[in-house]
DNA sequence: ATCCAAAGTATCCGGCGGACACAAGATAGC
DNA sequence: GCTATCTTGTGTCCGCCGGATACTTTGGAT
């Protein structure tokens, strides 16, 4: 940063044992990568919105404007978090068994990404730039549906819903939306406040009160659980000449 | 306003026709439902983001720290608005047919709702006080499931899931996610670069090119079917002695 | 008429995204 | 080897944000 003013002084201080190393460590070069990690890394550990170019660029060792060497703006930056976190879509391929074994196998990897990386719900609402590994997740989703009956409409419909399921747990996980279904300290305070008001909301009460001896939190696999069902019945209801007894 | 130390001057400033109209019009009151109502009006029209108490304050004439008198909080604020703009829940002890078309009705009167303000799904991430007309929504959708033999927890994850699809098919209505299922602007762009890179993309673009004919968005009742009928099946499952043929 | 609590205002703060002008270091041409 | 240019990072400034604090105004109750 400063090593021309004193060149003099620092070969000085060197000598007389003020300083162990010279100070040129090699620092460096700023790239896109760079400041998408650490802004990942931030984003990871105190979410999203703790994310500020002059906080990226301190843990850089860099002043903020010089972010804006790389990056055009910060929802640039965004946009290139994104794309690097959810990483590189699956190949489905070698899955053997069918539609349904693909497509649980491609849920439970993005599901596993978007927990890692809990602020991608936040961020990628409203209307953003999308990459190209982004939209190879839903390439590689709609792989699974290949050899099914399924129109070219509806694979991506369902691909669609599948998508929302993940981000709605995700979102259900980080926050007091739903919050019975998460965490017990947050849970405790609503099931006070609606304890308090019993008679205005009976069926959750009662709801609640059935659950207690329930699996912890099983609202993801239970709604996959029944996406795939309506799907396989959508499927066998094509893949059969004469049609099975439509689910009322 | 000033009415005491110029009330001489007043009069006379009206007699000489300075003033066309006595100072004093009544300027009603500042109440929290004034503030929330500017509010809600301001992010229907301009989105979230857009809303800021400084903004919502010059709309009420008045400065932004007047706000603070009856809100504690930005927080507190949007709160409310949500609050507010969800309305009371329905009651849907009139339908007639059973947990279907009741949960069916639900789902299209919360739409109409989030469709009615489109900030509601970002405005509704995070952790965050939950009021409870909001709350009385999912009891009102739980009520649905009276008299089916799902578990209290299966009916709770069950409600998750539908509005979940609420909220994602709100999401992508707004954004440019899954932009391929709403408008043609950004479905024209992202088409384009994805065809320049036709080789990566080989599913999307066949489902697109076969969707071509299909009826324009039809992702919000397609996933609303396919839950319906993970549902059906599983309630069925459950009321009949000897278990359905399981869906594959 | 006076006092007082409630409601609204004025001013200030740190942090935000970002525009713009400038400085220093690498590099290329001669 | 010297100089001009181009790249990369810096310093300063702006308007807007949420919010703390101290103030004035105002409408009633006494």
């Amino acid at each position: 940063m400063a090593d021309q003013d004193d060149a003099g002084r620092a070969g000085a201080e060197f000598l007389w044992g003020l300083r162990e190393r010279p100070v040129k460590q090699p620092r460096l070069a700023l790239t896109v990568d760079r400041i998408a990690t650490a802004a990942i890394e931030m984003a990871d550990a105190e979410g999203i919105e703790g994310v500020s170019m002059q906080r990226v660029a301190a843990s850089l060792d860099v002043t903020k404007m010089a972010l804006y060497r790389h990056l055009t703006n910060k929802a640039e930056l965004v946009a290139v978090m994104i794309e690097m976190a959810v990483g590189d879509p699956p190949d489905l391929s070698a899955i053997e068994g069918g539609w349904r074994p693909r497509i649980e196998h491609w849920a439970e990897l993005m599901r596993g990404t978007w927990r890692r990386h809990p602020w991608l719900p936040t961020a990628t609402v409203g209307d953003r730039a999308i990459g190209p590994r982004e939209i190879g997740w839903t390439e590689s989703a709609l792989s699974a549906f290949d050899g099914t009956p399924l129109l070219g409409a509806e694979k991506i419909d369902a691909v669609f819903v599948l998508s929302g399921h993940i981000r709605n747990s995700q979102v259900a996980a980080l926050s007091g939306t739903q919050p019975w279904t998460s965490d017990r300290r947050t849970r405790g305070d609503i099931g006070e406040l609606m304890r308090r008001n019993h008679n205005q909301f009976p069926h959750i009460l009662a709801a609640l009160d059935d659950a207690r001896n329930a699996p912890a939190d099983n609202s993801w696999a239970f709604g996959l659980e029944q996406i795939l069902r309506g799907l396989a019945s959508l499927i066998d209801e094509r893949a059969t000449t004469k049609p099975l007894r439509r689910a009322k």
